[in-house]
DNA sequence: CTTGACTCCGTACTTAGGTACGGGGTTTAC
DNA sequence: GTAAACCCCGTACCTAAGTACGGAGTCAAG
């Protein structure tokens, strides 16, 4: 059981130092135990639970969300029903963020595949590939 | 060929109306045509740009990032090889947040489906799943 | 046993992405 | 033809998410 000190674990997560008070402070990282001397005492998951908030981010989760991902999973003795439905719902909200993603995805390659003959300036399906008001 | 205010494009795209301002200064939405009283004038397909502004933010874009995303087919005068390498990152880009999305969705699946037994606090799947110092 | 690297903490600053304000002109509906 | 509802612009303000500062304590190597 290594114990990483704030400085190693922000490093093995790809974050600020800074960033570990913060989140901290924020309520994502849950206050690690500390030496005689008061400092942080990280266990190795640490660094791998920043990685995941890190790439939620990059997907567009902000922090409160992340957070809400993370207490599904680390406090699953609350009302069965409740983790349930949040769960679900992040799940469809996921399988959106795939759909616009995947779509996206196609008019990319459609671009580069055969965008010989779109090569004027008006009406490439870009945007309207990813429209049609649906808003989440 | 109705041209449409800025309040009137700002209600369409579902953003609020200094958002239009701020855009026009950024370059997301090049300068549109004024009337005689200098008030801006837009085309219909600018609302749908907005939509798709707002919905890659959601997926983890930034604002320089939705700008490359446009220009990559509202000029495609550029070299060709040009796009093309710069839509190919792109897609790479995007079949990874797809990759990644999935993976969480398969985790909030299983914690949905048959936690029961996962009902202990310790090493659920959720955060490993995702892991792998893959970077992006 | 000291020097350099690391940690602590509170607080202040920064960046991205908007949003609001307010004094002025314009357009539309009575 | 005037009041309400819009629009203009520059500028100031705001929130989320960090990031930096700096004075003080600590740890590890020579």
């Amino acid at each position: 059981m290594e114990k990483l000190t704030t400085g190693r674990v922000a490093q093995l997560g790809g974050v600020n130092l800074e960033t570990i008070r913060y989140y901290e402070r924020r309520g994502l990282l849950q206050k690690p135990p500390r030496t005689e001397a008061g400092y942080r005492q990280f266990s190795p998951e640490t660094a791998q639970r920043l990685r995941f908030i890190k790439r939620a981010k990059e997907l567009g989760f902000s922090l409160d969300e992340i957070g809400e991902l993370l207490t599904l999973r680390v406090q699953p003795k609350q009302k069965r029903g409740d983790v349930r439905t949040r769960a679900e719902a992040k799940i469809a909200d996921i399988e959106n963020k795939i759909e616009t993603l995947a779509a996206m995805k196609t008019v990319l390659r459609n671009l580069v595949d055969q965008c010989e003959h779109c090569a004027s300036d008006d009406e490439c399906p870009i945007l309207a590939s990813l429209d049609g008001e649906r808003s989440l």
